[in-house]
DNA sequence: TAGTCAGATGTGAACGTGAACATTTAATAG
DNA sequence: CTATTAAATGTTCACGTTCACATCTGACTA
């Protein structure tokens, strides 16, 4: 049976474009990049053709002359989470409305291989700019190896941690986050102005600057009230190792409320406190960190911390393509955070 | 201050590459794409130079001239759930390996206007296919009218619905997802086993394909159980719906169990119950439908039908892979959902 | 009226790669 | 040893765009 073939229809180019409007193809690139020394009757005939033709530029042959790929490398890792998740939205409508593309990677091994491997596949595709979310210190540590030639966001709160200087180890960076550290305050605060005094903090893994940074926080906020400071217990993010902690934290009670350091290890820990019969918050006041959309209907409702993921995002994006504009000269207001008091935390009994 | 011009370095080509290694570019060229006829010798020696230089053949260059951009987008709505962010790193993931390039856009709203202008953004990058995963009826049907010439595969579960035939209204068209109908029946049928008659099913938002696949499923099984079906609720997939609807419910207690089409809007309405002082599972036995990781820790914790929405991903490039290379043919084998069993269901009272 | 100059438009080359075709080299058969 | 042929490698061109520079147009000045 023979085929029909589909007579090869190639797209039509900027000469098409030209020939048809009766000017050179250089007139067109004009009138395509916004070009002023263009007779507003020539643009005007020539935006018309290109309208018939649904003629669309050739993005490749674009970047081969200008060695400007139009594309923003993400390099993110535990992106199932709902704060990264949430940023990279931002980030890639961002970057889309900005006519930029975004093409992600996500690690899943954070090892210095895989973020080698992932960037080598971002720069494969000569990305102009990357942003990091991968709040992890070995990640951006890797980073000061690499000696990268294009501008950096990463989105850690690493520039909020004394001593710590790796954000300034490699060049063209800069390190955009919401305050962890206010926001561990605001949390512990209300804890001790709620009456507590015997407050434990459950943390993030090491190697996190989200998990230390709220740590240091809590410290803080402690110190500042005279209040003692405990060895905070380490968790993984994850629920289901909150769980555990909650089982191992019910071995001697001796505390009367809970700053974790994320929603879900605080569910954990609820439900561990539940399964036991104790009374969330007469027995026991919990406090997270994320405020994820099904916080508010934990039962109990979650106390937390609310962080503006997304504006964390489109604040990345809004760097990054100021600086690949030269305007490198931003004012870094600090995103805070917002605390959200619900039904997991009370005075002690 | 004098500035050091850093003696503009330019990326070594293939030229240089051939040059250094005493070949031409087009021996070169095989080496990079694998071609046969190429002594090992002297494909040792490109090897090495490659090597040396750091040489990374330019994708812009590649895709002018081959008209191949080895890029796949991603066109999804409401990413920020649970299941379409996992399948869409899978997807990721998947594409990595083989050596693709995705982008993704991220729709905010689905109409016509929007699922154009997001289409309009992925063919400027001239992908080579796509992948849908906004699986509501309407953005599905703006494809009807677009004439796409690229594979697609859809994330929906359009071709299990009796009476729709959208998904072949455009050509080079696949559709995949897991088996919601068998899931929605596995979880109705586990609480009419349990021994409830009385049982209404809290729907997800007109339009989604999820949705009236899940509803088809509670309506067939309870059908062939022989009980009666009472209309389903109408939510839209949020925990503050779920709230509400679960306030709405105790309006008129006449029922023993739910099955909810989400976790999220199952969370909500237990937390209603709760609200009011029922006892769950004793009271109302409720099912969810995802099984999102916090599910197993929510209280009480969730019976739930859990999705691989990380195999559905890699099987959507898989397939998408396929075609690209023409070969078609493949087997669409069903992924079928399995019932988590947990704290929220028991036999009626 | 001719000269000047800025604005508008055109011309040719270059970006780095792979495809098509041409040529050289090596191997095999007679 | 030569003819034949396959394998290996080389040469030229095209992809679609922007850049650098050249040319043309028209208005204004002296």
């Amino acid at each position: 049976m023979a085929k029909v073939e589909p007579s090869k229809v190639r797209a039509p180019n900027i000469r098409d474009v030209a020939h048809l409007a009766g000017v050179s193809h250089q007139t067109v690139s004009r009138v395509l990049n916004g070009s002023e020394s263009i007779r507003p009757a020539t643009r005007a005939r020539v935006v018309a053709v290109i309208q018939q033709l649904g003629y669309r530029p050739n993005q490749a042959a674009r970047a081969l002359v200008t060695s400007k790929s139009r594309t923003i490398g993400v390099l993110s890792s535990h992106t199932a989470h709902y704060g990264p998740t949430t940023s990279l939205h931002a980030i890639e409508e961002a970057a889309r409305l900005a006519d930029y593309f975004v093409t992600a990677v996500n690690l899943v091994e954070t090892d210095l291989d895989s973020v080698t491997a992932g960037l080598q596949h971002l720069m494969a595709r000569a990305i102009e700019g990357l942003v990091v979310i991968a709040p992890q210190a070995r990640v951006l540590e890797a980073f000061a190896g690499l000696a990268l030639t294009i501008p950096v966001v990463t989105l850690d709160s690493t520039a909020q941690l004394s001593g710590s200087a790796s954000a300034d180890s490699f060049a063209a960076s800069h390190s955009l986050s919401v305050d962890q550290i206010a926001g561990a305050r605001m949390a512990t605060r209300h804890l001790i102005e709620l009456g507590h005094r015997d407050i434990r903090h459950v943390a993030g893994p090491a190697g996190w600057t989200e998990a230390a940074a709220r740590e240091q926080g809590f410290v803080d906020e402690m110190l500042a009230a005279g209040l003692p400071v405990r060895a905070a217990i380490v968790g993984d993010w994850t629920s289901e190792r909150g769980y555990a902690i909650g089982q191992e934290l019910l071995r001697d009670r001796d505390f009367t409320a809970l700053f974790v350091a994320n929603d879900q290890m605080a569910l954990g820990i609820s439900h561990a406190f539940l399964n036991v019969g104790l009374s969330l918050p007469r027995d026991v006041s919990i406090v997270g960190f994320d405020d994820i959309p099904e916080a508010s209907y934990f039962w109990p409702a979650l106390t937390t911390v609310r962080q503006d993921f997304a504006e964390l995002g489109r604040r990345s994006i809004a760097l990054l393509l100021d600086e690949l504009q030269g305007k490198s000269d931003l004012d870094h207001e600090r995103i805070l955070p917002e605390l959200m008091v619900r039904a997991s935390t009370a005075a002690p009994a």
